[in-house]
Formats: C-alpha cells, structure tokens, sequence
RNA sequence: GGGGAUGUGGCGAAAUGGCAGACGCAGGGGACUUAAAAUCCCCCGGCCGCAAGGCCGUGCGGGUUCGAGUCCCGCCAUCCCCA
C-alpha cells in the first residue's frame, strides 16, 4: 500500500459517527420539534420550535432506487447513483432546502427463499444478515441519508400497508366515463343482473385487483409462476430449469384500464425522452378499428382489431389464434383433425416462438369462410400461432400486400394478394408496402376509397362501417394486466380468504383492515406441495379457518412493495395509516413552504456569506419526488407498476399527486476493469470494502463521479481513483502545516489504537492562511470555481465540477498568501462530494487557536460549526468580467492567429484588428478580402480569394 | 425482430454551431533523495521538419453553413433494455 496521502483512516470514522450521533441528516416532517441544538434550527431560526408546512423552508425530496439485499454485497455500481445523489441532498441542504433523503430495502425476493428451500434456515434470517452488511457497507460511505426513515419491505409494520393497498385496489373499479378509479360501490350494475350471484360475478368482473384463468410460465422445478422477464429462452432466470405454459387461476391488477393517463401523463413528468419513449413503446397505445366479419353459412361473427382499416379491401383471408373461443364453432368436419392437431402444436410454444422468432409461419385451414363486409367477398378462415390471443381480439384479417407477416403467410401458404395501397414513390414495390401511400382498388358498391390518402381512407371507412353497424373506431394498447401472483413464501401474502357460498363454490372476500398485517406462517418446509400448491399450503392452521374458509396462498410479486416504498419514507412511523396526509402533501409538493431560498452572496473581503434569507416563494414546489435516481433496468415495469399504483391512490384521495416522480434520471452502468460488464465469474467484480480501505471513502465517492457522465456506461479503473486520492492530498496539503503533519506522522507510528483517534490534534492549519486581504486573482479563481460548479451541480455534471475544483486547488497551490475567505468558501463546495475531508478542514478553519494572522473569532465569526448546513456560495459575476479577450481570426474558416483585444472592443475594431493580425497575413496575401464574419467576443473570419 | 443509447488521443473524458482533446490516468524527461517511495516542475493526437511552421485528424459516406465533434440525410460498429 502506497503512503497514505492524508489520515482519512481517522477522518472519515470521526465524522460518520457525528453524524450519526447527532442526527445531522434527520429531515423534518411538518410538527415534528427541531431539537434547540440541531443545525437546522440554527439556520432557519426554528431552533427548539415546531414549524408547520408553511414555516418549513422548501422540500426536496430526493431519492435512490432501493436495493434488494443480496448475500453478495454491495459493488461499485450501487453507490454511483447513490453518490450522486448525495452530493445532490448535501448541495440542496447547504442551499437552505428541508432535504428528505432516505434509504430502505426491497427485501422479498427469491435468492433468501432458495436458500431457505435448501438449509432450512428462515427466509428472514437471511435477510437481515445481508441488510445488515448492507447498511454497514453503505454507511461506510458518508452518505447523508436520514436513517431514522429506513424501511424494509418485509417488515410486517411495512407490509400491512402493502396489503392495505392491494385491498384498495380490490375494492375500486376503474369508471370508463370518467377514466378515474372509485370505490366499487359506485358500481352500477347492467339491467337484468339482478341476483347477489350474478351481481357479485359482475363486481368481480371489474375490480381492479381480480382473478383470472391465465396461461403463465409455470416452472414445475421452482414450483412457482415466473413473470415473463424471469423467464430466458424457455427456462428459469433462476436455475435454468424448464418453464411451460398453463392455463392457471392468478391474481391480476387490471393496469390497462389506467393505459390511457399512464401514456398522457409522461407528458407532465421531466424524464429522457428516451425513457419516456420505451414507456410509450410498452403501453404501446394504437388506434385503429375493430371490424365484424360474418362466418359464412353460420350465425357466428368474428371481430378483428385493424390499426389499417383502409386496407380492408386487400383482406384475402382471416386468422384466428388458436385458442380463439370462435375456432371450434366455425372449424368444419373435415378439418377438425388438423385444427385440433395444431391446437396441441401451438400450446407447447411460448409467444416468442410463436411471433418473433418464428421464421417459418405455421397455420391450418379450418374451412370456414368469412364474408369480407366491404366488398362481399369470400374468403378463407385460417388459425396461426403468429396471432396472439391476448392481443387485439384474438383475430386479425390479412392484407398479405401490405403487411410482412400476413406476406410471409401468404406466400407460404399459397394465398391470393390484393395490392390496395399506392406507394408515394412510384419506384417502390407495392408488395411488402407497409407505411401510409394512396388507396388503390378499393371500390366496392357502396364506399370507394380509391385515390384518398391513408389518413382519409382510414376516417373514410371508419365511418362507413360504424354507420352500417360494422365496425367502430377503437384504441388498443399492447400492455396486458399484470399478473400478481407467485407461488412463493417470501411475499406479502395476499389479504384474501376463499369462502364458500351456498351453492358450495369457493368465492373469493378481503380480509377487514384490522386483521392486516396478515403474516406469513412459519414453515419447516419452504418448498412447494407434492401436488404443486405454493408453500404456504402446508400451513394446514394458518391455512383453514374454523368456519371452513381457507386463506389464498399464493403471496405478491417483488414489484408489490417498490410500488410505494418512496410514500412510506415520508412517515415511517406512522401506525395509523400508509402516511400521513399532512406529511404526504408537504414532501409530495402540493401543501408547501411559502418560502423561497435566495443563493448567499460573498461578502468579497471576508468571504462570508452576506445574506441569504428565505425568501417568499414565486414558484410552487416540485409535485412528487424532485429527483429519483436508478438503474435503466427499471425503466419500464417498476416505474409504471408505481405510477398505476400511485394514480389509483390518487383517485381514491389517498395521495396529493397524479404522478410520484417529477424527475427521473438513469444512471449508467460501471463495467469491470476489462470493460466488460461485472460479474462474479468473469472475476472482474471490484469490492467497495477494498478500494475504501486504501483510498478511503471520500476517494471513492469523488472517483465515482469523476468516471464521466452520470447516464453513461464506464470501465472502472483504479489507477483513476489513485488519480483523486492524489487531489485530495493536495487539498489537504493546501489546508496544513507540513511541519506539524511530520509530527503527527511520527506519533502515530508508535501510537496504540486508542491514541491514534487523538492524534488529529496534532496537525495544524497552514500558518499561511488567515484573514488575509485576497488578491483580484485569487478572488477570481473563487469565483470562476462557484460559477462552474453550482451550474455543474444544477446540471447533475458532476465530473466536470469536480475538473473545476482541480484546477483551482492547482492554481492555489501556487499562492503564496493563503486568504481564509477565499479557501473557506471552497470547502462549501467540495463538501457535497467529499464531506468527511471538508468537515474536517472546516472545523479547523474555524477553531480558536489557529495559527495565521486572522484572530480566532475572526476565522469563525458568522459561520456555522456545521458545514452541512452552512449556507452555499453565490458568485459574484462582476469579479469574473476579462478587461481582454483572446479571439481567434480564422481566414477562409481555419484558424490563423488568435489576437488580443480588449473585451469591450466594436465590430470595426475587432475586424480592424483581425485584419492585421500577423500570422494571417502569409493566407491573404495577393487576395482580396471579400467577407468577413465577425462574431463579438467570440471570433472573426476572412473570407478571400 | 422492436426500442433505446453510444462512437473524440494509448485509456476515462472536455468542448451555448466559433481556438478539438479542459481535467485525470498511463507514458517520457527533470528536480529533491545515498537510494527508493511520496512530492514538485516540464513534455505528451498523427505525419513532415533542426526549427519556425505546415498538412491531416472527432466511426464511414453525403449535405446545410463563412465555419460542423456539435445540425440534417444515409450507412457501419458496439452496448443496454424488451419481446
């Protein structure tokens, strides 16, 4: 190990545990009491007082995407976000906002449960063994979350909420006129559903939070259901074992009746255009038309979805999926054997197979023909399993001419192809014609279409069909409901008990609130029934109540209890509800702080902040959390489970916003030091633990941020850390007396551990520093360095921020008269990325007894013993204004010669000077000038020839 | 297959349409040292040149512009997500 730059061994320890101690980080509800002696209080004068909403300063709510607690620890890749936003909380802090910055853990999931399957060894155990190596790991870190909100999904005091919430679901239904969830009483039931039976199958038709038969991804080896993404080529994520597909009765949650607002209301939100784009392509919102095509010689109709209804007169066949309800009525005689036959063939393949991957399009005739309504035409009913039941209405007609895969159908199975779309390039085959041209032989005796535009022809036929009872525009959407349930025991289990009714059916009833939360029983066994019923079935008492009902056993996906965790932090503790509204309101935005916070300007001489008063407020708070920060992993299923979650408690009052997060920024993945993506067996994984130990933490956060843009994917490169430990050595260097670090040096070598912690003592502050007139430059270096970095900060660029406080400490380095009010106010700014060191610096430069010609009440007057909440700089631009400016002249646009000229010169004088600029004079010669561009401030070019 | 992102020195990267390569790493040279480590100073895209300087250069091909890493069109490559 290379010589330690600086004693971060005992700085870092030092400052955790202050921290730590006295709850400097804690963010403060509305009526919650600011202890007299806290920071807080001292900088918003609220010392020992309960402030309400109002009298609160301005929230920002800024959060990380939890982690699940994996046995494996944490790598570099967690603590990126997380340092990221760190600085943020600790910059927004320091500019006089009520931070609320939390840190929890989404505890359920399926590795505690393996292992519990295989030791024996309860789910729970596990888990709190790796939250705590977790908190230890992340709290090594100085990350200024306010701890006294952690959380844990698992936590029964968590869950009950979790299962409070799906009971909400349960019992609201989504009002089509409205588009809005109410309370399932507000159901109006249909004329002539008049018995307690039937009005019951309709309610449960329409809850949000229903049972349905459903073909999933059953793996008979895990004993559970798999979502789709656990599912990789037909096997488990999880072991690789097989998966099959089977109809089964599940737990949905009815998402698509909120597609609609979940795709309009990206609108209001500042996410990437990228991410709201794959959240549009997964909703994936068409419109189009759905048509009635009368089975000929038969009372059956079969209704497809069409986003091109104006090619209707090119349908020259029909397919039905196989599993569509209609298939076996229609199917004739002759071809039931093959129908059946294929039937079978198509349900042992997944929709992968069934549509992507499918090179070779497979299909049978069922000999029915349909009647194709625009034109009276015959034609042919097929079913494929390149048509999906779940989407659409389960039947497509085919436009072989102007669609490939219907094409590819087509030309396999020998069926006609009509071209009814006109390409507006006329060198552009028809055939395979897929985007918007002009309507051709699309005449039939009541509606022609020809020489209309794909948009006219579409609205044209649109209505032609609805007035003949045809057909009717419609909107449909590729995302499916979500299924939610897993045959698993460490989950939420669900709050539902199955009764039975007279007729001796099993129907399904929530349990009341006051039985929540409903836990899980304890096992021996954490594996699946012999005959395939999830675990908690071997809970024979928890499993049967005395009165015959039983309990449901299946529990809730990992994704139930991220959908809410960012409400919880608001009010942890509260016992009486999810959260509590006053607490909801004001860290959502929506019931805020009437004040503002003004940046502090620096008094130039002293460098001390002159005033910086909250301020009334022009603008309202941001609405939902300001700023939320995790992996592009979970750039569609958790962020829209927790937007459809959150828009439903919306409706029902529960929550003050339609959306939970204003802002959304992804962070890219760290790659291994090979550039290849970390992972235990490539052995390119890097430990936090490791690089802590010998940079220490303030190293490695700056490392973090310095790799390049927060989005972006990197290599880690631990030389690249070697490079910032360097520059907080020189910062530190900036800051002490050499003599007196020798000292210590030498102390330490014979210290015991004990000593060691007293040993700080022994290093001095720099007898250069002290209040010391600042010369321009040195006020210029400041200043130029809180511009860039407050901007940088603003714009989430952290590496550039962190370039520009290099270049000062490089620049500092070489002064020979140290100003307190010019170091000072640097401290402020490379507090929010390395905050051990500057605590520890801060606390020096402003304790009695430093050397240096400033008295000691001078070095502190004004200042806060807490940086944390030390007020944060504001430049001031007029000491940043050059008297000159260096312009670059180009001529013909390459560049010749950069001249000197003082910054206010005109247009003439800058061409004047360019003109005769020395090293220019070889390209003009024996040319007339016959253009020139002069930019002010910025360049001037020649043009000649 | 669909979607998203990214291509700039040996490497990580900077650059409101206006001096490409800030800052850092690696490398080279020097100072200090008995020596090393640490630290400090200098050099560091390629080619030609003793130098001054010149030419070329931001994945490839076009275009817009006085001027393009940046904007537009078309390719290629890599990565990620989803199916």
């Amino acid at each position: 190990m290379a010589r330690r730059q600086y004693p971060f061994h005992l700085i870092e320890p030092k400052w955790q545990q202050r921290w730590d101690v006295e709850q400097t980080f804690r963010a403060w509800n509305p009526g919650d009491s600011v202890p007299a002696g806290h920071p807080f209080g001292a900088r918003h004068g609220l010392a020992g007082k309960t402030p309400s909403a109002a009298e609160l300063p301005p929230k920002f709510y800024i959060l990380d995407m939890f982690p699940y607690p994996s046995g494996a620890g944490l790598h570099v890749g967690h603590p990126e976000g997380y340092t990221a936003t760190d600085i943020l909380a600790r910059y927004r802090r320091a500019q006089g906002l009520n931070v609320l910055h939390p840190m929890g853990w989404d505890s359920f999931g399926l590795p505690a449960e393996q292992y519990a399957v295989k030791t024996g060894q309860h789910p729970r155990k596990t888990t709190e063994e790796n939250i705590a190596n977790f908190t230890r790991q992340i709290k090594s870190l100085g990350f200024s979350y306010d701890w006294s909100r952690e959380l844990a999904t698992t936590d029964p005091d968590y869950f009950r909420w979790t299962q409070w919430i799906f009971l909400q679901l349960y019992n609201a239904w989504v009002d089509p006129e409205t588009g809005k969830a109410v309370p399932i009483g507000t159901l109006r039931f249909p004329t002539g559903c008049d018995s307690e039976d039937a009005k019951r199958a309709y309610r449960d038709s329409k809850r949000l939070a229903f049972v349905s038969e459903a073909p999933v991804n059953w793996c008979p080896e895990l004993g559970t259901v798999l979502a789709n993404e656990e599912v990789i080529d037909g096997k488990s994520e999880v072991g690789g074992f097989p998966v099959i597909r089977r109809p089964m009765k599940q737990w949905m949650l009815r998402i698509t009746a909120l597609a609609e607002r979940l795709l309009t209301d990206l609108d209001t939100i500042e996410w990437s255009d990228s991410l709201k784009e794959m959240q549009r392509n997964w909703i994936g919102r068409s419109e189009g038309a759905w048509v009635e095509f009368q089975v000929q010689g038969s009372q059956s109709k079969v209704t497809v979805f069409t986003t091109r209804p104006d090619t209707l007169f090119g349908a020259t066949y029909m397919v039905l999926s196989p599993e569509h309800a209609r298939v076996k009525e229609i199917t004739t005689a002759e071809q039931a054997g093959a129908v059946k036959q294929y039937q079978g063939f198509a349900a042992g393949r997944s929709d992968l197979e069934r549509t992507e991957l499918a090179k070779e399009k497979t299909g049978v005739f069922t000999g029915a023909y349909a009647v194709n309504p625009v034109n009276g035409e015959k034609i042919p009913v097929w079913i494929a399993d390149y048509v999906l039941a779940s989407y659409g209405t389960g039947a497509i007609m085919a436009v072989p001419a102007h669609d490939e895969r219907d094409f590819e159908f087509a030309e396999k199975f020998g069926l006609p192809v009509v071209q009814v779309v006109q390409p507006p390039d006329s060198k552009t085959d028809w055939k395979g014609f897929t985007d918007d041209g002009t309507a051709v032989n699309s005449a039939g005796s009541d509606v022609s279409l020809d020489g209309l535009s794909t948009a006219e022809a579409k609205a044209k036929i649109t209505a032609w069909l609805e007035a003949k009872g045809l057909g009717k525009k419609m909107v449909n959407f590729k995302l499916r409901d979500w299924l939610f349930s897993r045959q698993r025991y460490w989950g939420e289990p669900f709050p539902i008990l199955w009764k039975r009714d007279a007729s001796g059916v099993l129907q399904h009833q929530a349990l009341p609130e006051s039985a929540l939360p409903l836990l899980p029983p304890a096992l021996e066994d954490y594996k699946p029934t012999a005959d395939g019923q999830p675990p908690l079935a071997r809970a024979t008492d928890w499993l049967n109540l005395p009165d015959g009902s039983v309990r449901e056993t299946n529990t809730m996906p990992q994704w139930a209890g991220s959908c809410w965790y960012y409400l919880r932090y608001a009010d942890n503790q509260n016992a009486a509800a999810f959260v509590g509204t006053e607490a909801e309101s004001y860290w959502m935005g929506t019931v805020g702080s009437k004040l503002k916070v003004e940046g502090c300007k620096l008094d130039p001489t002293t460098g001390q902040p002159a005033t910086c008063d909250l301020q009334p407020a022009t603008k309202p708070t941001t609405p939902g959390v300001d700023l939320y920060v995790g992996g592009t992993e979970h750039a569609v299923l958790h962020l829209l489970y927790a937007r459809f979650w959150h828009k439903v408690l919306f409706d029902l009052g529960h929550v003050s916003t339609a959306e939970p997060f204003y802002k959304l920024v992804n962070q890219g993945i760290i790659l291994g030091e090979d550039g290849q993506k970390m992972s235990k067996s490539r052995g390119n994984v890097v430990n936090p633990d490791d690089v802590l130990a010998e940079f220490g933490a303030d190293a490695f956060r700056l490392y973090e941020m310095f790799m390049g843009p927060l989005q972006d994917v990197k290599p880690w490169n631990t030389r690249g850390v070697e490079g910032v430990y360097r520059f907080l050595g020189r910062v530190w260097r900036l800051f002490v007396d050499e003599r007196s670090e020798t000292a210590y040096e030498l102390a330490e070598v014979t210290a015991d551990e004990e000593q060691k912690k007293g040993l700080l003592g022994l290093i001095e502050l720099d007898p250069r520093i002290g209040d010391i007139a600042p010369e321009a430059a040195q006020l210029k270096a400041l200043h130029a360095c809180i511009k860039k970095v407050t901007e940088d900060l603003d714009a989430l660029r952290f590496n550039t921020a962190i370039s520009t406080m290099m270049i000062f400490v490089n620049e500092a380095m070489t002064w020979q008269t140290k100003p307190a009010s010019v170091l000072r106010p640097f401290l402020q700014l490379l507090a929010p990325f390395a905050p051990h060191l500057a605590e520890e610096l801060w606390q020096r430069m402003s304790k009695t007894g430093t050397a240096g010609a400033g008295t000691a009440s001078d070095l502190g007057a004004g200042i806060l013993d807490s940086l944390s909440y030390s007020p944060w700089p504001k430049f001031d631009p007029a000491l940043l204004v050059e008297d000159t400016l260096e312009i670059p002249v180009q001529v013909n646009g390459k560049l010749r010669d950069v001249i000197r000229v003082p910054a206010g010169a005109t247009h003439d004088e800058l061409e004047a000077a360019a003109r005769a600029a020395e090293k220019a004079q070889p390209f003009l010669a024996g040319k007339t000038i016959k253009k020139v561009i002069v930019v002010p401030k910025k360049m001037v070019n020649l043009i000649a020839a």
